[in-house]
Parts: C-alpha cells; structure tokens; sequence
DNA sequence: TATTGTTATACTCTATAACTATA
DNA sequence: TATAGTTATAGAGTATAACAATA
C-alpha cells in the first residue's frame, strides 16, 4: 500500500509536521484519557501550576487560543478541581488561574503519562536526535 | 506577557510540535486561498497528480483519514474539475483517483504557494537545519 | 471609550454507524 | 461474508460577534 511514500508530498516538512503532530496528539490524548485531562487542558493546569500565577488572556495569547477557549478549559478544569480563578485585586476585569493542591498532584501524573508518550512517539529518534529536534521545533513554534 | 516562556511546557516535544504545526497550517491554508484549496485537499491533489493512481482507500491509509472525509475531499475536487474518479475494472468496487490537465496545472500553482508559505515558517532555520528537521520529522511522522 | 471575561452561534473537522454495490 | 465507497449524523475544535463588569 505504501507505494504512495514516494511521492513528494513525503518530503514536504509542512506535511511531515501535520504527520508528526497528529501522531504525537493522539498518543498525547489516549494517555490522558484516566486522568480526565487532554493535550489542550494539561496545557492550561502545567501553567496554571507555575509560579506566573497567568490571567486567562495571557493564558489565550501563550496557547494561541480564543479568550471563549480558555473559558472552556478552565470551566472544565474548575469542575474537577484542579485550579481556581482568583480576581486580580490591582485589576478586578482580569481573572488569575491557579492551580488547586489536587491540580498539582494530577499535573505530576499527567507529565509523567505524556513523557511516557513521548518516548513512543520519538522512539525512532536517539536522545541527542530528540534534543536536536526539540531545538529546531523551539526556533519555529517561539518565533514571532 | 511572554513571561510565561519560561514554564516547563516550552520545553516539551509535543507541545513545541503542536505550535509549529499550528503555525505551518494556518500559513499553508492561507497561502492557499486564492487557489481554491486547502493544505489537506491539496495533499490529495498532490497524490493524484502522481503516478501511482490512487484508489480512495489507499488515500485514506496513507493521509490517515476517515474513508467519508476522502469523499468529502475527492468531492470538492472532482466539482473544481480538478480531478476524476474512475472505476477500476480489475476490481469495479474501487475508485482511482486521478488528476485532470487542469487539476495539475493547479497543483503546480498550489505547490509554489506552499514552498513560499514555508520560507516564512521556516525561516528562523538556515538550509541545513531545515533538512536536518525535516529528516527527523519524516522519522517520527513515518514510524509505523 | 477600551479591555477582560463570558455567552451564543456557526462553521469546520473528525469519528461512527448504516447503507450500496461489488467481490 | 467481506470490502470500497457513500451518506447521515453527532461530537470536537475553532472563529466571530455581542454582552457585562471594570478600567
């Protein structure tokens, strides 16, 4: 079946990302699925555990999400537990999300699932090939 | 804002992937536009111009998509003219896939505006990394 | 008047199951 | 009975506009 591997489309880095990508997101998902977490609502509870103490628009803007996403996965979040939206007393408009102690215990699970992940989906790769890549996606992904 | 960067998810492979490819997608279906087409009718554009007439099924194996979403996709190619399905008669429940005069002249188009979008997505990178970052995306994308 | 968060809505994408025609 | 393609439908995901509270 595979005859259509050799076509050009295969070399095209755009296509092999969208490839690379889709695998990495469904691997990512399936092993959230028992901590009632995904790819999209880890990312909110990971920054939500930091010490930035992010607004829901700074949240919007890091993940490149509608502000009405953001509300979404931190709806979500706030009916498991997981964070708390506290209002910014300098800036009553702004709403701060923060992790609850619960959220930090199922983000250290969630980490520990998604490296899991992670080592199947860059399996092929060899832990230097792994940091090269992340060092290559980091220069696209973070450059505005 | 981006005080966020430092956080440990800008380190993680699959999130560093999701955001390039977020970035490579949106520059790539705009670049399409014009052209009538998107980065994924245009993946199956790309296959049908090639040599190896694919069947739908085959499409589907190789692009990973639902057999109903290469109909829907054949579909909006077909009403563009830009490609025919045709039974095969070795086997007549199999349709093949394959691009009009008028359907590679658009792909030859298409292509030039998806080389152009990746300059820019890619630009942080010199030649040499490019190739090196596509070589390991086709590792991690190919692995079956 | 502008901004943060929210709600509502619609549009695309994706996944599933049932149907047809062929095998 | 099984397979390729099709249709229908519902669920995610995404984008947009309008609104409330605050600045």
């Amino acid at each position: 079946m595979e005859r259509l591997l050799d076509g050009s489309l295969s070399e095209a880095p755009s296509f092999l990302l969208a490839r690379a990508n889709a695998r990495s997101l469904a691997q990512g998902n399936a092993a959230l699925v028992p901590l009632k977490l995904k790819v999209r609502s880890y990312a909110v509870l990971a920054l939500a555990c930091g010490p930035e103490r992010p607004s829901q628009k700074e949240l919007a803007q890091f993940l490149r999400l509608d502000p009405s996403q953001v509300v979404a996965l931190v709806d979500d979040l706030e009916a498991q537990g997981l964070v708390e939206r506290t209002t910014d007393q300098a800036d009553r408009r702004t709403k701060v999300v923060v992790a609850t102690d619960i959220g930090r215990e199922r983000e250290r699970e969630a980490r520990a699932a998604l490296d899991e992940a992670d080592t199947i989906v860059f399996r092929s790769l060899t832990a230097a090939e792994r940091a090269a890549l992340a060092a290559l996606l980091r220069s696209v992904a973070l450059d505005d």
